[in-house]
DNA sequence: CTGTTTATAGAATGAATATTCTAAAAATGA
DNA sequence: TCATTTTTAGAATATTCATTCTATAAACAG
């Protein structure tokens, strides 16, 4: 635990600037229309400069894609874990908060998403397998959420894994259709809000 | 609007036999990781007869895809336009339609998927557009009959558009998830119900 | 049967591109 | 400064296919 020296802050430096050329790529074009001299051109990084800090295109895709993951689930963990707030309010929080990240993280959310329902189109199992993972750990954040829920009474007996996967899809789906519209964030809270609304209280009159 | 020659008729057969070997392969291994020689040896076909039938690789995946996105939209179509039917009825009857075309046509379904969600990974702007349209078609009818729910007073007023979108996402959401359960079709079809009545009532208690 | 068209089977071609390699430039250290 | 290491820039290589081509076999017409 030594403070880096100049030289490691360089490499990291390099490798996040490459990193993050890739992601334009990557997400503009999709695994297969991006090539490593697009990559190197885009970082202004010779491509031999490239291999070494990846050992090649597909793990490149990996780590870039992992990481961003876990970003939102640490998110979404930590709102689960607020002592203070209200499961209602977790939840319509959690919507709220993948908005934002879909927002901010649009490049890389195409990137999961097209891994998450996709076939293995780019060739790493392991890739798909550890995005459905941290999906599926997602899911259970929503479920241990909905339980609770349900044991306050504030929500009905549905089995909590049967909505948790509802709720995660509804969730992505608001979050998603977020980023094709010109919404400024109040009129965009307000829409999110009120699908959550839809959600809990259902559009049935009476 | 003759009867076709014996002739017309295998060259249909052969190009049908071709297109079900590539879907074959297109849905295990995605658009990149299928080769034309795995089709044509899949389909038993060789190169040359395939291009005889198909201009290219790319003209054979839209072939497959728009053909059974449009039979997708004419069930819901029908499903919408049943004089008989009770709004509610409908949406419920598309649900469980949607969650059968699924599974019939998982396939299929799974290219659709990654063409909805995905960046133009293919490099077929116009498939891409295409599918949406088609979605948005479909999302169109939702509307309608949302609308009419709500003329009705069977729904509460919420806009009929993102209701629509909403329903449309619960709807391949809950299809999609029946994909990956071991569940015989009565089994499917409660959970499809119960799904609904989340959708429609709510999860909120009182 | 015989010549002609069409289909088969898969080899040859050419383009794209991931990865490696080389030579020149720059940085580093004594 | 000068020797050594590292980085740059992009050329060379090797591979993987989409597509085309060729030679043989089958179907067919008269």
């Amino acid at each position: 635990m030594t403070r880096p020296t100049r030289k490691q802050r360089d490499d990291n430096r390099k490798r996040r600037e490459i990193l993050a050329a890739a992601l334009e790529m990557f997400a503009e074009g999709g695994f297969h229309n991006t090539t490593m001299a697009n990559i190197s051109k885009a970082a202004q990084y010779p491509l031999g400069t490239i291999y070494k800090y990846f050992p090649g295109k597909k793990e490149m895709y990996h780590d870039l894609v992992i990481e961003r993951v876990h970003e939102l689930g640490r998110i979404l963990y930590d709102i689960a874990h607020k002592k203070e707030m209200a499961v209602t309010e977790k939840l319509l929080a959690a919507l709220k908060a993948q908005a934002r990240f879909y927002r901010d993280n649009q490049d890389v959310v195409k990137i999961y998403i097209s891994e998450r329902s996709n076939i293995d189109s780019v060739g790493m199992p392991q890739l798909n397998e550890r995005v459905n993972r941290l999906h599926e750990r997602m899911v259970h954040l929503f479920e241990q959420m909905l339980e609770q829920g349900i044991c306050n009474e504030e929500f009905k007996a549905y089995p909590a894994r049967d909505m948790a996967e509802l709720f995660a899809d509804i969730v992505h789906s608001a979050a998603w259709s977020c980023l094709f519209r010109e919404e400024d964030k109040d009129t965009s809270d307000h829409r999110l809000s009120m699908i959550f609304e839809m959600f809990t209280t259902g559009i049935k009159k009476q």
